[in-house]
RNA sequence: CGGGAAGUGGCGCAGCCUGGUAGCGCACCUGCUUUGGGAGCAGGGGGUCGUGGGUUCAAAUCCCGCCUUCCCGACCA
């Protein structure tokens, strides 16, 4: 391919509104340009290496046996009535309607539609199975962000396992595992596999493949002693016990003045260190007024609230509904002597005596209130974020926090899909059984971001040899020099026949301008044919990654180049 | 949804406070010169100033509504 004649759009400054790298250089080098928030249009650059993820991604799939579908992106709301999600998710899933006004959906996902093909097997014989398709899927995020990072039409590689039982189940999800560390190898991404929450859709085993990246939107607990990898959705710390003085026979009421923060009860004469205080949170789970208490210095994890509760939605009520039914603001509020609603209770407050928190009454607080004493009816779990340097629940060395970018999640579904849609196999005994699925999901734009993300410098992008949109660039600084057209010419066939992939930059333009551009596009070898060598017989060969260069004779210039690039394919 | 910022040519921005009919850099087109790190000179093309309404002799500029985009948070199979 010939640079004068392709649509590489290149920038020299980015628009305002980028901010992450993966965004402003996507942008600035011609691989992308934004329809409207959250839609992007992949430019001739962009699609080439969104096709190499896209091919690395299914050349690992097919070699676990996983077989290539690809499913309607509009579904039937019948079919999501069925699983229950239509009512479950949300303003998330587009919904339409045809010309006959019949409700359809955007597939956000396509547990739905891979379960109702499903159905079509009536023998364990024909398990197990696991199918894939790489698809568009639509989802109206409440916020698209930095570039192709979150969107709201997206192709993800999704992948969905059927086995007759657990064991079967445990096989199709470490194949995964396997699978997508292989992926990530060769995408040159350094992920971590963390412990993941499941989200709203359950299932026990879930697994989230990560990226370290400030421009992340999720964040991971890491123990560097011993491994110990968690989502802070679902990250466990030790908490040091802290000595409680004598209690008091009961609770005792004293009046706060103005008191509404943690901080200011520390603070006041006859409060308590924020470590000896109840925090109560009032949170609404799926419309029941619910509250969750922990200690005065720990954050409530909302996840690992929905995640324990079992409730679909969550939100915090609101300070009237608040007043309507415990009398009292924000500041002041307690779980003492509350009945009636469910009260949630973080593992850290148990055993814990002679406590102050709220007394549902505006400016007044409780102290000597013990936890199990005072409190009825506590259903504990985990319910704290883990903050960095606490103490790793498996050695007890400090854990540190580090934002991420989730690049791929694989769990176990379990059987709510395969139900729903009733599909049912015969076993060996003649017996009706209802497969168990896994579902697997590698988000194939995001990904590319990703990479982006992780590989670039000042000069612009820096692609692995992967998923390079080419492998090689050769450059003719003057094309309109015969001796350098006609030897840049040369190798660039010559470089085709090799194999390699490559575009030769015959514009004429000044060097400045496509040198600078061959670093912002960030094609992994340049091949460079200038008058200055050139009039020694050589050619000069740089490693974009590097920028080494080395003085290549005209005849073996190809040879090597290829050898380069061949080396460094995966 | 809460908080913040911003919409002026393809990109980056100035002009707005103090109203007078739109400007700068880059990019683009033509010509000449130039050719190893984003060239020089000369000439040229391109803008409903996000949008609707209001005030005014006159609105990019002042007032009101709406739309859109970005950032932080909430949310996120």
């Amino acid at each position: 391919m010939r640079w004068s004649d392709s649509f590489i759009p290149t920038l020299r400054e980015a628009p305002a509104e980028a901010d992450a790298a993966s965004h402003r250089l996507l942008v600035r080098a011609g691989f992308i340009r934004q329809l409207h928030s959250g839609h992007y249009s992949l430019l001739p650059l962009g699609l080439r290496v969104h096709a190499k993820v896209a091919d690395i991604v299914r050349s690992e799939m097919d070699a676990i046996g996983a077989q290539e579908f690809l499913l309607p992106a509009m579904h039937p709301a019948d079919l999501w009535r069925r699983s229950g999600r239509w009512d479950l998710v949300g303003a998330e899933m587009f919904r339409l309607q045809d010309r006959n006004d019949a409700d359809v959906v955007l597939g956000m996902t396509h547990e739905e539609v891979f379960a109702f093909l499903a159905a079509e097997m009536s023998s364990y014989r024909e398990l197990p199975q696991i199918w894939y398709q790489i698809q568009t899927k639509f989802r109206d995020e409440p916020r698209p962000r930095s570039g192709l990072l979150r969107v709201r039409e997206f192709m993800m590689k999704d992948s969905y396992s059927f086995d007759l039982d657990e064991a079967g189940l445990d096989a199709a999800f470490d194949a995964h595992w396997e699978a997508y560390l292989r992926i990530f190898e060769r995408l040159d991404l350094n992920v971590m596999a963390v412990q993941a929450s499941s989200g709203a859709m359950g299932g026990d085993a879930s697994v989230e493949f990560m990226v370290a990246s400030p421009v992340g939107e999720d964040d991971v607990a890491r123990c560097t002693a011993c491994g110990y990898r968690a989502n802070t959705e679902r990250a466990r710390a030790e908490v040091p016990p802290i000595d409680d003085p004598p209690s008091l026979d009961a609770p005792e009421r004293f009046p706060t003045p103005g008191v509404r923060t943690i901080d200011e009860l520390a603070e006041f004469p006859g409060g308590a260190p924020a470590d000896r205080q109840i925090k109560t949170m009032v949170m609404v789970l799926d419309g029941e007024l619910s509250l969750a208490i922990l200690r005065g210095d720990h954050q409530l994890n909302t996840q690992k609230l929905t995640d324990s509760s079992g409730a679909a939605e969550i939100r915090p009520a609101t300070p009237e509904e608040t007043m309507a039914q415990l009398g009292a603001n924000p500041g002041s509020l307690g779980a003492v002597g509350v009945s009636g609603i469910p009260i949630f209770a973080d593992e850290a407050l148990r055993g814990r005596r002679a406590m102050t928190t709220g007394a549902n009454d505006d400016d007044w607080h409780l102290r000597g209130v013990d936890v199990e004493r005072d409190i009825a009816d506590l259903r504990w779990m985990d319910l704290r974020e883990v903050a960095a340097g606490e103490p790793c629940i498996e050695c007890g060395e400090p854990l540190e926090i580090v934002r991420c970018i989730e690049a791929g999640h694989i769990f176990k579904l379990g059987r709510r899909y395969s139900e729903a849609m009733g599909v049912s196999v015969l076993d060996a005994d003649g017996q009706a059984r209802t497969p168990i699925m896994g579902s697997y999901g590698i988000g194939v734009g995001r990904a590319m971001a990703a990479v982006a993300e992780t590989h670039h410098d000042d000069k612009g992008l820096c692609w692995p040899v992967s998923i390079a949109p080419f492998d090689a660039v050769v450059a003719i600084l003057d094309p309109s020099d015969e001796a350098q057209a006609r030897t840049g010419e040369a190798l660039y066939r010559e470089l085709c026949d090799r194999g390699v992939e490559c575009i030769c930059d015959d514009r004429p333009l000044r060097p400045g301008v496509k040198l600078a551009d061959t670093e912002l596009v960030g094609i992994p070898f340049r091949v460079t044919v200038g008058a200055r060598s050139l009039a020694q017989g050589n050619v000069e060969l740089t490693e974009r990654a590097t920028g080494d260069t080395t003085l290549l004779a005209v005849e073996q210039a190809a040879a090597e180049t290829a050898a380069q690039v061949a080396a460094q394919r995966s």
